[in-house]
DNA sequence: CATATTTTGTTTGTGTACAAATAGACTGTG
DNA sequence: CACAGTCTATTTGTACACAAACAAAATATG
């Protein structure tokens, strides 16, 4: 294998992205350390929303079906969302928050844009938006 | 809340990165069905150091303590490295691959660069190194 | 209407990822 | 030398993440 096509592990984009959302997780956890990402994700969108299925919340939050019943349990263990089977549709899991669950998102909707801040805070504002705008097209 | 300052799930960092990395491993899983990412990169590494102990693959591979453990312990349960107390500091565990650890490294290598250029396929070349610059910056 | 297909949710199993607690081995300093 | 502090590895517990298999409900299509 020549020198050039070596295979150097530190400059593969999974690598360094792998890395780099380690560093944002922990950013995230010293700023709120109540809940996870994941959690907060959902809740987020949850709040947007005012209601959602379980399936839907998922697509929209980007978590498959095993993963949004794990992280809906935890939420809802914690007061923080309810749920119903709905009527008109007896698959359908409805969710919604409850009044505890809107406060915590809105106690903490300001920190978790900070955490975003800090974690872009070594660049400045036009590689930040760089950053985001390559970011999304190679989702 | 100001519209201006409303959170918008799809636009944080945390979240566009989580995704991409989502995307990558797909690919990554797709183009390699035999190992995890996490699993090939211990393996590169520790092919390219020749020899280490866990806990220094574990760090130049950016996994803790706990989740190296796993990975090497997979590692050697499918005959791909080899482990054993250091006599000179009995506290080290060192791990070699084994002659099947070389040829499974040697057999993806390629492969695993083609995930790096597919992931990064929707982006053209400049692009592409701005992209890993910036991710580099954030780490 | 009947049944094939799709959708939604659950369960199980495997694999990261990290915190915290523990134990054993080493090192540095008094 | 003694022993305090550090380093390495293990264990336990919690939380994503995804594949695969399943069941129940809804929808589509003949």
């Amino acid at each position: 294998m020549d020198k050039n096509d070596a295979y150097i592990l530190e400059r593969q984009v999974g690598f360094v992205m792998r890395r780099a959302v380690q560093r944002h997780i922990a950013i995230f956890s010293a700023l709120i350390p109540e809940m996870t990402p994941t959690q907060f994700a959902a809740l987020a969108k949850l709040c947007e929303l005012g209601q959602a299925s379980q399936n839907e919340l998922g697509r929209l939050t980007s978590m498959d079906v095993a993963t949004i019943k794990g992280v809906v349990d935890r939420l809802r263990a914690r007061e923080l969302s309810t749920s119903a089977p709905l009527e008109s549709d007896k698959r359908r899991l409805m969710l919604a928050p409850t009044r505890k669950g809107r406060a915590m998102y809105r106690k903490y909707a300001a920190q978790a844009a900070e955490v975003s801040r800090q974690t872009l805070a070594p660049l400045d504002e036009g590689e930040q938006r760089q950053l985001m705008q390559l970011l999304e097209r190679i989702i």
